[in-house]
RNA sequence: GCGAGAGUGGCGGAAUUGGUAGACGCACUGGACUUAGAAUCCAGCGGGGUGACCUGUGCGAGUUCAAAUCUCGCCUCUCGCACCA
């Protein structure tokens, strides 16, 4: 390009200028009074934690492109913001700096705020929610009691992680190594009272509606399908030999019925007291059970657990034949899961096996594969598939699959079992020893019983002037101030709930929310709901592919019982994004490879970090941060930047319609015009499907046809050559506008237009002047190219076949050889078999 | 361990879903411009071979005229596992 004086690119004072501009415009403000078509995009809420990340601003970036995108395609779009901002780390933060959790995180939150307004995203601020605002966690506390009138809220006891040193509940975070992360104690399990909800009532459409959400990744799907874990199978009854008592197992193989050598208890069972009374291995027996219960959770169901049991000395009999069959206790078991107890089937489970080896059991085959390449007395290891029955009295000779139906009849006749559907899903414990939460709003009465807080007194806050101890552990409990409270129902003395919720039982409904932020009179205003809800696109990190999105499911499924809501599911679409690694893995403090997205800002701007983010990969997978590779991003902008004002003269002519049309133009300029329409087809169309990568790479190539052209042709007085890049550089100013929003504005400026580009129409391309006039073939013999062919765009198989032929090249490869077959795949391929 | 993904040049990635592997960008190399550097512009760039060609998408088989893409069997890495959010 010829040397000319140029605007230089500075992007702090574009950038900032133009966010103030949109600010003062209310731009991103949204409002419901509008004819418009409603769209509603939400990015997952940050934790407020100090500082934004990358994996924020590639959420949030993903996000801003479809929220600007849709609203150029002329949709009232919501775009909200707000702050996940309860949890841990406000209480170890105020515990380090010796401040109020709440007083560190509105810090937080209006430093981030900061951070995200320079990178212009497009919010309506006006809806900003924080969860610890008493305005919104008021309603939770309110969905709570009305959750409790439907008997979706109840008691029960469940094992927490305890040091005895600090004398309070770990989180499994604060679980290291089985040690408490403060002291170094040894970790323990302790049995706690906690509220729970019964998301087990909804496992059943949880899981039906999966096959509903189509537009969610087929693998969160299956995540949610397998972590709801339906199962069917049957319920079989033990008696214990010598006793009135049974124990009942739930298996999904009643096929191996016959194939059962041992029964494992969990050594929480109830039976277990019961069966150890008077026996002489008592002893040993308690020590055993000590042992697997300072197991600590984070390796009881997970890790590699080492397989452990033993043996009480006692017999069941077995339901359907006359033999007597010992009952261990194992450290597998989980009482939480099933009925706490399993048959074992050495022959045909694989832990079974292991156990069976361990402590040298009987292995009774009972299924053989239909090629009896297996020797049933001889196992090598457990054969798990199905097969044909062996050792099973009437049933041998069958399939296994058909026999499972067969056995429950006669379990069900012998009274002894039945069908039975059971779920891997536990019900959600959501009570927390914590400060830093949503109070849940209970008294405990002496006379009463448990009293919820009434609802005009809600909502119980949380206290302002007291502090987290030196131990980590929350003042609620030792307050008096907070706890000592009396009963509404009798005036007696009672204790206030002093436990918190879970934080994710505040993201389970901030989304709902947002449609009605400030209103005062109800949680959820129902034509506001109506109007936004579902989510229309859901955008977040796939850590939360089960969690999170499982229990807004189940939340948004019980405001529609409870009344609040009139939809099914909260999200109707869903893309989760992957995560942002530096040199391969994940950035993190301790691993020193932290990327601060400041730094990236007052080095490159906004725009080109935006850019870089969108182009460096696709969105659902992980992205590795270069800083070779956001120069590159910031050279791609200079270089569209000095493409617009070091021609500004020629970009800034008005010219008639009548000098590029299609049919008077040169080859070169026909070429530049069926770029430009090509380009702005292939970006709409990748931006419907997210590809922000190949979106950008299509608009870096229409710029380098640009330049080419004008490098190429130097008469500048050519009006047909400025009329065509015009129309080009007007375009990509407009799809370039969603990934680079401060630098379209700019230009558009620039170019004498006004207002923002965000209030212009998306493009839409022409097929007409997209449509190519000639392609290439491709030719093939034996399915390896040997050359090509141009070609007329509507050519037939026929004049392909003439050209391929005389081509010496193809000659030379086919000749003296038949000709078996010939495969014409119209505008790619034409391959000759010989 | 269980569940779910991913693997393509030196690097990030593309490939119309079975049809010319490597678009676009980074890095690198050479050239132009410059007193010099920066910036910019132009060209080259999977490996082997002077060449025609051969070879190549984690590894090993298979289906097909044709496989990065489909099937089977392995290997490696990443995420989640219920009190981190």
């Amino acid at each position: 390009m010829e040397p000319k004086e140029q605007l230089t690119y500075n992007f702090e004072e574009i950038e900032t200028r133009h966010q103030k501009n949109w600010e003062e415009n209310a731009l991103f403000t949204t409002t419901e009074d509008s004819d418009k078509p409603f769209y509603y995009v939400l990015e997952m809420f940050p934790y407020p934690s100090g500082r934004i990340h990358m994996g924020h601003v590639r959420n949030y970036t993903i996000g801003d492109v479809i929220a600007r995108f849709k609203k150029m395609n002329g949709f009232n779009v919501l775009h909200p913001m707000g702050w996940d901002a309860f949890g841990l780390p406000a209480e170890n933060a105020a515990l380090k700096h010796k401040t109020h959790p709440a007083k560190w995180t509105y810090e937080n939150i209006d430093y981030m705020k900061k951070q995200l307004r320079r990178l212009g995203l497009s919010y309506d601020w006006s809806r900003e929610i924080a969860t610890c605002d008493p305005s919104y966690y008021k309603w939770e506390q309110l969905f709570f009691i009305k959750m409790l009138e439907k008997g979706i809220v109840y008691r029960k006891k469940s094992t927490v992680n305890w040091c005895e040193s600090c004398q309070t509940v770990l989180a499994n975070e604060q679980v290291e190594d089985g040690k408490c992360w403060r002291c170094s104690e040894e970790v323990i399990n302790k049995e706690l009272d906690g509220w729970f909800f019964k998301i087990t009532d909804y496992a059943e459409e949880l899981l039906s509606y999966c096959d509903k959400l189509t537009n969610w990744p087929d693998k969160v799907i299956s995540m949610q399908k397998n972590w709801i874990g339906k199962s069917a199978g049957a319920g079989v009854v033990f008696n214990l030999v010598g006793s009135e008592k049974k124990i009942e197992v739930f298996t999904t193989r009643p096929d191996t019925l016959y194939g059962v050598t041992f029964v494992c208890l969990s050594v929480d069972h109830p039976l277990v007291e019961i069966l150890l009374k008077d026996n002489p291995v008592k002893n040993e027996a308690e020590e055993f059970i000590r042992n697997v219960k300072l197991i600590p959770a984070e390796i009881k169901f997970g890790e590699t657990l080492e397989k452990d049991g033993f043996f009480t000395g006692k017999y069941v009999v077995h339901p359907l034949m006359d033999v007597e069959i010992p009952i261990y206790l194992a450290n597998y078991v989980l009482i939480e899961y099933g009925t706490g107890a399993v048959m074992g089937v050495p022959a045909h489970d694989t832990r079974d096996f292991q156990f069976a080896k361990k402590y040298s059991l009987p292995i009774k085959t009972v299924i053989i594969p239909e090629d009896n390449s297996i020797d049933p007395d001889n196992l090598a290891d457990a054969y798990t598939e199905n097969g044909i029955m062996i050792n099973s009295n009437g049933f041998n000779g069958l399939s296994s699959i058909d026999v499972k139906e067969k056995i429950i009849n006669c379990l069900e006749k012998a009274k002894l079992g039945n069908k039975e559907i059971t779920f891997r899903l536990r019900d959600w414990g959501i009570s927390r020893q914590r400060f830093w939460g949503t109070p849940i709003p209970i008294i405990h009465c002496p006379n009463c019983g448990i009293v919820p807080v009434p609802e005009k007194d809600l909502p119980v806050k949380l206290p302002l002037n007291m502090e987290i101890d030196e131990k980590g552990r929350s003042p609620l409990h030792t307050s008096e101030e907070f706890y000592k409270v009396s009963c509404p129902l009798c005036n007696a003395t009672g204790r206030r709930e002093t436990d918190t919720m879970d934080t994710f039982v505040e993201s389970s409904w901030y989304f709902a929310r947002y449609t009605c932020p400030q209103d005062e009179n109800t949680a959820l205003a129902k034509e506001s709901a109506r109007k936004w809800l579902p989510v229309n696109q859901y955008i977040g990190g796939i850590e939360h592919a089960i969690l999170h999105l499982l229990y807004s499911r189940f939340f948004t499924k019980v405001l529609r019982d409870i009344g609040y809501l009139e939809i099914d599911e909260p999200f109707e679409k869903l893309m989760t994004q992957g995560m942002v690694l530096k040199d391969g893995a994940k950035m993190s403090k301790s691993k020193g490879n932290v990327v601060d997205p400041d730094l990236m800002i007052k080095k490159y701007g906004s725009d080109t970090i935006r850019l870089f983010i969108l182009f460096a990969a696709p969105p659902e997978r992980d992205l590795e941060w270069s800083d070779h590779g956001i120069d590159g991003s910031h050279r791609f902008i200079q270089r569209v930047w000095r493409l617009v004002t070091g021609n500004i003269e020629e970009l800034s002519v008005n010219y008639p319609e009548d000098l590029f049309k299609m049919d008077i133009l040169p080859g070169n300029l026909k070429k530049i015009r069926r770029k430009t329409h090509q380009t702005i087809i292939k970006v709409r169309d990748d931006l419907e499907k997210f590809h922000f990568n190949t979106a950008i790479s299509a608009l870096m190539e229409l710029v380098n046809e640009l330049y080419g052209v004008i490098n190429t042709e130097n008469n500048k007085v050519d009006k047909a050559k400025w009329a065509v890049i015009k129309e080009a550089v007007t375009n990509m100013i407009l799809l370039l506008s969603p990934f680079v929003p401060h630098l379209s504005d700019e230009m558009w400026l620039i170019l004498g237009r006004t207002g923002s580009v965000s209030n212009q129409a998306f493009p839409v391309g022409d097929k007409e002047i997209a449509r190519e006039d000639e392609i290439i073939v491709a030719i093939q013999v034996n399915g390896k190219l040997r050359g090509e062919v141009n070609v007329p765009a509507g050519a037939d198989e026929n004049e392909i076949k003439t050209l391929a032929l005389s081509d010496p090249r193809i000659q030379k490869h086919i000749e003296g050889k038949a000709i078996k077959k010939i495969i014409f795949v119209p505008g790619r391929i034409f391959n000759i078999v010989v």
